[in-house]
DNA sequence: GTCCCGTCCTGTC
DNA sequence: GACAGGACGGGAC
């Protein structure tokens, strides 16, 4: 059902995409008609992101200046300096709930982490700590959705389902710190 | 520190 | 519609 939905939203949105190069690696971006779908987080070689990237999508087009401003933010922001992604995003493939927990992981600021449970209650949910794991692992735009910023209550990193995993969160978080 | 159960959403059949 | 699984939380031991 989700995949149908998606892959409708894919035909309708033919996308474009672009790699690039940071201090941490290759960052990829996708962008369709409505904002940008899905990001590639530091890996290790161009094809790599590039596979991760383009991966269901529906006839991608590379574009190199692609959302350039987003790509200089992106990069100053691996050189450690403070970012604030505003761009538009294109959610509207996933469940409500989902978009739900992923609009609200957008207002932590940046360096500050909060527990999956203060998450749920920001969407009025206090209970389902757990159902916000569960979307925050759907999040296709690691980075420019901040879920690397929310962590177990108990103060331990939780689990990260972008390339890298835990250790990319945890890097992603010492660098926020030090800024 | 570990175990266990409650909670709640999603994906699959 | 039912059921199982999951990036969790919190209490009991």
């Amino acid at each position: 059902m989700l995949l149908l939905r998606y892959k409708s939203f894919l035909m309708a949105n033919p996308t474009k995409y672009t790699i690039f190069k940071t201090k941490w690696g290759y960052f990829g971006l996708a962008a369709g008609g409505k904002g940008l779908l899905r990001t590639c987080l530091s890996c290790p070689t161009c094809k790599t992101a590039e596979c991760h990237l383009l991966a269901g999508l529906h006839n991608p087009r590379f574009e190199k200046n692609l959302l350039k401003p987003l790509q200089d933010k992106i990069i100053a922001y691996f050189e450690g300096h403070p970012a604030k992604f505003a761009t538009p995003l294109a959610l509207n493939h996933l469940p409500p709930f989902t978009q739900n927990v992923l609009t609200a992981c957008r207002k932590i600021p940046f360096g500050k982490t909060i527990s999956y449970s203060q998450l749920a209650a920001m969407i009025g949910k206090p209970l389902a700590s757990r159902a916000v794991g569960n979307a925050l692992a759907k999040n296709p735009i690691p980075l420019i959705i901040p879920c690397h910023r929310v962590i177990r209550s108990d103060g331990s990193l939780g689990q990260f389902s972008a390339c890298g995993g835990t250790k990319t969160k945890k890097k992603l978080l010492d660098l926020e710190r030090k800024c």
